[in-house]
DNA sequence: ATCTATTGATAAAC
DNA sequence: TGTTTATCAATAGAT
């Protein structure tokens, strides 16, 4: 029906395909329209274009949703239950996807770490390393902002200076009997004059302060 | 199109109206093959006849409940009944803990760290701190457990040796000109034996060793 | 179901 | 997208 046959075959020209498209799904809605009035039926079409858009049609004095329930009683559930199967795969997947983040969560956080072996144990410490080193330059960017800008703001700099003195205190905490430690520490941020201004950076770190060998 | 034109109305002959209905169901669901085909679209149709029996199809490589979740998607319609909706809930949730953790997980590597303010950095760095000091336990716990079992194997220590130079000279390169604090590192870790022992604790750890300065 | 005269749908052109 | 028109396709009514 036109100028001349056409084969049932995927239209590769984009425009006239478009074209065919709306001509077509204007057809189709027309002739369920038709059958409807004619055969007193019940019908509801859904169409998505290649593009993903929406279109759909359903007989007056009904809705999709009255027909797809009708569709769900007289067909036998098929509907829903596939629904579920794949709503509860859906669910699978991204509780899995949660499952694993969580245990990466747990790792980084120092938890759950039994089972690992050293190999595993120092990617971890490496990743650990890492995200301290970008978020030490971070903390370093507010403190140079607001020292530059002279807009510290007075709560800001209490925390920050809270957080410097506390972080100091614990590392001489866990430095435990390092005095010499703790004193070249002292005297390099002195030396370049830095203890007033980057109170957070350059500290002692020691990670098993307590630690003895035990044989 | 036949013998005679005819109005699209009820059809009341009840042998008429069910012959029409076959034949056009059929040329609905032929039409709709078409356009699939042709446009490359998805189409699903179901229809009831008078009569209530059911009639459906759709595209191939497709199903109706695909479909129809598709058309829930695009059209906001809700279509199933309360457990669905239940399912879909728990989905939403679900996903919303990803994206949570997916956003902690982030931070604690360092990344996307732009938005936060110095207090939640500082929290961020403190879980950091604090996986760290677990993380280098459960390493020594290696360590350890190795060395008194007398049963390290080869590729471990290896690696455990290689990790420890690593750290130990990355910890270098990162004190920059702090001469001092790496003496005093080395003078405690030798005062206590350790050296041979724990290379990878008691680490100096600048976080940012070219920093100056800039007014 | 099958046939076929006729209307209806639509491909191509504008 | 809308309109036109030549053709093909669907189908009403008969068998």
């Amino acid at each position: 029906m036109g100028r001349g046959k056409i084969e049932i075959k995927r239209i590769e020209n984009s425009t006239n395909r478009q074209v065919t498209f709306s001509k077509r799904r204007a057809g189709l809605v027309k002739k369920a329209r038709e059958i409807g009035v004619l055969c007193d039926a019940e019908v509801g079409v859904v169409i998505f274009s290649s593009g993903g858009k929406l279109y759909d049609y359903c007989s007056p004095r009904t809705s999709l949703s009255r027909i797809l329930e009708k569709y769900q009683t007289n067909s036998g559930k098929i509907l829903w239950d596939e629904k579920h199967k794949s709503l509860s795969a859906e669910i699978d997947r991204v509780k899995k996807e949660n499952d694993n983040m969580q245990i990466e969560l747990r790792h980084l956080k120092g938890e759950d770490l039994n089972s690992l072996q050293p190999t595993e144990l120092i990617a971890i410490e490496e990743a650990l390393q890492n995200g301290q080193t970008n978020l030490r330059d971070k903390l370093m960017d507010h403190w140079r902002m607001h020292k530059r800008n002279g807009k510290m703001l007075e709560d800001e700099h209490k925390m920050l200076s809270f957080r410097m003195a506390y972080q100091h205190q614990q590392d001489v905490e866990l430095s435990g009997g390092m005095r010499e430690l703790e004193i070249g520490y002292h005297q390099v941020q002195h030396d370049r004059d830095f203890t007033s201004q980057m109170p957070f950076t350059f500290r002692v770190q020691p990670s098993h302060p307590n630690l003895q060998e035990d044989e």
